[in-house]
DNA sequence: ATCAAACATGAAAACCTTTACATCGTTAGG
DNA sequence: CCTAACGATGTAAAGGTTTTCATGTTTGAT
């Protein structure tokens, strides 16, 4: 009995704190406007709260909530009233207070390895495109492949500024699954390269048959002896790639040739390196399948510095379609990634994720397109 | 008197309530480590909040607030105790609750034209770097020149998602100054292209000093008649640098020749066009100082297309360094923009903005860097 | 006319911190 | 011995939402 009756005025004494706080802000705000633009810099301005609001509607706080998420939900005339109350007030909702109640921050963390990689940012924009559309924002961290980095970040999620992640890395960060208490993975989905030994859903390129579709591409400008340059026995893509490579030729009656596989990491100097090889030890192809462009290139480099009429002489495909393949002197035919659709369907992916829905598939996979330029020809006298 | 007597009755009920729901949590905790880690993926996780470290730790929410924040302020052997119950539970500061006290986020709202620009993507991560080296997070805004998106992701600012802003744009968002509440700017810095008609702090390279060193560079080649590709009367960058070709051929005593100076807006396009042009009209310089090296490229394919000898001929330089600068033919000779240090130098900027300071300068103008490659040559017999 | 269901709104709890203020014990200075 | 100052800690308010539950009102069917 007690209980209910200190209840009852602790109630009351609470109500009119807040009415109180409304009018201050109330106050507030016109003296600002008295004061004119002067405080425009000035950082701790006081807002409008949904206090004010209610206040100016007549209303209470909890109807001006439901007539700004739930507009059904209240009559005609009030919601006309709360709309009214909001644009005089210039009111918007506090997003830290709301993600505090709601438990979720509509925001999604971005884990990549190096932001400046150009195979990145156009996955970033689609990434980014999704989640503005849908009412998220992104969140980018820059680990550098530096496990501390990769740790730091999951402050984000552990302290709720996160409800998923996307991860470029191609590993889960380190420092999950280390303390008890640390081990909460939130949804996530991969992209760029897949998670290696784990479930996490990856969205990508269909690399094997990327590579099938290149292959097959030389094959049909008349090329037997192909190379595959960027062989690996660690990097999934390259692994996945290389059998593309494989299935084609196979596909056709064409031996495999070992001496035509290098070795190569992806990188501008490995595809040089290789060419270079190639030459050491005379045995030539009549067309060069890189991994990636960045190995074609390095491959191109090395063509062009022995004085090889390009693509008479030699062709050379890449994959991926960087900023830059259409620069190259020979301009680069290779398959380009959609990269714009990838960041799309894993924030799409992600979201239904976060949704609470169970994905059908663990991997999307997306087909690249056969961009052709200048770096492939008819094979002819030679 | 009855107020306060019901005051107190209140305190304890609400204390009472806490440490009731403080022991909740611990249950919850340990029922889940007994389920094992099968529901990592679970969405909805009860985190550890700071009652369930006070209770452990024996002390007051206060006290763990202060052993965490200011460790100086609580006695040694508190601070010992609450830090093994911030082990014991995986305790993370709920970021939310925190930025919701504190009204301040620790979030820069990052606001770009375009994220895959090229240019972007290295002063993003000099940005980055620095904001997460000094707790702060990174939140990219995507706005394809886009007035909807850019007022849509003022929200952030406008809802406290975010402290301060970096601008790409090289204008003021649109949406500020529209309504009378709208009006608030956060604090802010200009990169990449300052902000015109405004006193927003800018951070980026000496587009004077670096068009003049250029320029030099190619005058100490023997060079005498150069051409500019780029002229504007609206971009800002465009005007910096033809003024620095301007001077440098002044402090020469070299002639400005009109006709050597073309229009262009620093697309590919716009230096295949210009240079095309000069074939028409047969006002040929020796050497191209483009405005960028996007304008460069356009430069160099057209003079390829017409089988000229590069850099026999013609000598081409560029601006900006950009990552395919180097993969052209022949290599792009070009001053380098310090990417990383200007989005460091902004962010730095940006944070003691944020902090209350006053910045001396408004300005920070960093040297960029002549780098010589392959595009440039002495003048021989032409 | 009666009752249930549907509808519109309000009250207050809950989300989790930080911090101003109060309290209490200890120590130093007079 | 008294007081002041100080150090360590606790109490409760404040920050701005969303949402459950309760309350009162209207509608519709019987």
């Amino acid at each position: 009995m007690f209980d209910v009756k200190v209840y009852t005025i602790g109630k009351r004494y609470n109500r009119v704190g807040r009415v109180w706080r409304a009018l201050q802000h109330l106050l507030q705000a016109e003296n600002a406007d008295a004061r004119g633009c002067a405080g425009a810099f000035l950082q701790h301005q006081k807002l409008a709260t949904i206090e004010d609001v209610a206040a100016i509607a007549g209303v209470s706080i909890a109807t001006v909530s439901r007539a700004i998420n739930e507009p059904g939900k209240v009559a005609d005339e009030t919601r006309r009233r709360v709309t009214e109350a909001v644009a005089k007030t210039g009111y918007t909702t506090n997003a830290m207070a709301r993600s505090l109640r709601m438990r979720r921050s509509n925001m999604i963390l971005i884990l990549a390895p190096d932001v400046g990689d150009p195979n990145f940012s156009n996955i970033l924009v689609g990434l980014e495109t999704e989640a503005s559309k849908r009412g998220y924002g992104v969140l980018i961290g820059n680990t550098q492949n530096d496990a501390t980095r990769e740790t730091d970040y999951l402050r984000f999620i552990s302290s709720n500024q996160a409800d998923g992640l996307i991860l470029f890395t191609g590993h889960l960060p380190y420092g999950f699954g280390n303390e008890a208490g640390e081990s909460r993975l939130p949804p996530m989905v991969a992209v760029n390269e897949p998670v290696s030994d784990s479930d996490v859903p990856f969205v990508g390129v269909d690399n094997f048959e990327g590579s099938r579709v290149a292959t097959e591409h030389l094959i049909s400008q008349g090329h037997r002896r192909i190379a595959f340059i960027g062989h690996s026995t660690t990097k999934a893509v390259n692994m996945l790639r290389e059998r593309g490579y494989r299935a084609a030729l196979e596909g056709q009656a064409i031996a495999v040739d070992p001496r035509l596989i290098l070795d190569g990491d992806g990188t501008t100097e490995s595809g040089r390196a290789a060419t270079e090889q190639m030459f050491v030890r005379d045995v030539l192809p009549t067309a060069f399948l890189c991994v990636n462009d960045a190995t074609a290139l390095g491959v191109i480099i090395s063509l062009n510095a022995r004085k090889y009429d390009l693509p008479r002489q030699f062709s050379v495909m890449g994959f991926d379609d960087i900023s830059f393949a259409s620069f190259v002197t020979p301009s680069l035919t290779t398959m380009k990634q959609p990269r714009l659709k990838i960041g799309e369907e894993a924030m799409d992916l992600l979201l239904a994720l976060l949704a609470g829905k169970t994905p059908e598939k663990k991997e999307v996979l997306l087909r690249s397109e056969l961009i052709v330029r200048n770096s492939v020809s008819r094979i002819g006298r030679e």
